[in-house]
This record gives structure tokens, sequence and C-alpha cells, in this order.
DNA sequence: TTCTCTCATCGTATATTTACGATGAACGAT
DNA sequence: ATCGTTCATCGTAAATATACGATGAGAGAA
């Protein structure tokens, strides 16, 4: 592209886009599932879950990070995954509202 | 990237990715407000409300009218665009139970 | 210390997305 | 038939995303 324009856009529209560019992954909705499934929680979990390598499934997890969707609690050499209900909370009500701005529903 | 791993998941989580990244942009997102707010809703009245060129904004249409959020009724030349209320109420519906299933909500 | 386990990051290749101007197709009006 | 309006598509450039193997950092165990 040239430069993006993302920005000139406002705050509430970006956000939401980039909770929704999260999940555009379906690795990264699996893996918020798996999230909610599983007690314990580590990369290594998930990486025998999903047809992805190791180094590939921690890219996915760094991106869910990114947004706060989810957070890692290092525990020695593991690290204990689990989603961020705050964050999620705040995802489904502004997606409510967006639907509900939107939709004739 | 190598090869994209994307169809090796579940329809439903595919499907879900899929409408998330047709909303991941914060364009897209103010398109459907758009169309939501205006009646008569022409290509070129979007340009207008958009810091994007026309050829953009077209490409932009394309991404959500390809996951069906949105349609393009022909009207002579001009080309009316409205948002799909059937597809809305089902990704809302597929979104409420993604976050009912992931969030402690 | 040394070995192992766990995971992030680096380097790399390729695919996709974003953006624009230019062009062309389709239609109504003159 | 020609002109203007509307919009999609083509061509192109650059940014981002996806995927992997290799490497390295950090912690606990031997």
């Amino acid at each position: 592209m040239a430069a993006s324009k993302k920005e000139e856009f406002k705050t509430e529209d970006i956000w939401l886009a980039d909770i929704a560019k999260a999940l555009s992954h379906p690795a990264r909705i699996r893996i918020l599932k798996i999230l909610t499934e599983m007690n314990v929680c580590m990369c290594g979990d998930i990486v025998e879950l999903l047809p992805l390598s190791q180094s590939t499934v921690s890219q996915h997890l760094k991106e869910l990070k990114r947004v706060d969707l989810i957070q890692g609690d290092i525990d020695g050499p593991k690290v204990c995954y689990c989603v961020n209900n705050k964050t999620l909370l705040k995802a489904k009500k502004e997606l409510d509202k967006l639907f509900n701005q939107v939709c004739a529903c």
C-alpha cells in the first residue's frame, strides 16, 4: 500500500477494527476457546492441538496479547496463558453496540 | 508465508474469522454505520465521507460484499448499497456464542 | 555446572492487504 | 451518436500477515 490511513478514523472504530483483526484467523479463535476449556494453558499444550509450529503459535499468541485479549503469566520456564475477561467483556459490549446500530434486529 | 493453513480449522471458526477479517479495518466499520444511517447509499456518497479514494472505497465495499455483510443493487449507472440483515444477524449470533463460550460474563 | 524443557524472537520466504491513479464498462441524458 | 456520471477493475507499489526452522534466553533438575 501507500501509507496506512487507519489512524484517520475515530478511536472507537479503530479499536473495534483492531479487536476484529485479532479475531481474523481461525487459529486465534481456536486458541481463545482452548484457553477457556483448559485449566493449564501452556504454549506447548496449544501447539499440540493446532496444525501449526511452535513459532507460529507463539506469533498468534503475541497478536492476541497485543490487543490484550489474553495474558501470559510466567511460571518458571513455562508461561501460563489465560483469557483476559476485562477486554473480552469490553469487546463483547462494543460489538453488541455496533450490531445494534447497524442491524435491524 | 508458506501456504496458508486456515482451511485446516473447523468451518465454524473459519467463518467467524472471515467475518472478523471483513470488520478488521476502521473504514469498513465506518461504511457499515454509514449504510445504516443513510437511506440513499451510493458509493460516491461514501467516498465523500471517508479520507480514501474512490477505488480504495470500492475495494473495501468488495471485501464487505465477499462475506455477504452488504449487498449492492444496480440502479442505472449507480449502485445502491445496503447492509445485509440476514448475515449481520448470523454474525451477531455467532459472535455472541463465541463470547459466551470464552468469556466469564 | 550442565542438561533439559519451555518459549520468544530472528531471519526468511511468500501471500495478502491497503492504497492510488488510470482505464474502461454501463447507463441516462443531450 | 456523444457526453457526463458512476463505479469496478487493472496495474502497481509498499506494508503487513502467515508460516517455518534455527537460535537463544531463562528456569529448574541432575
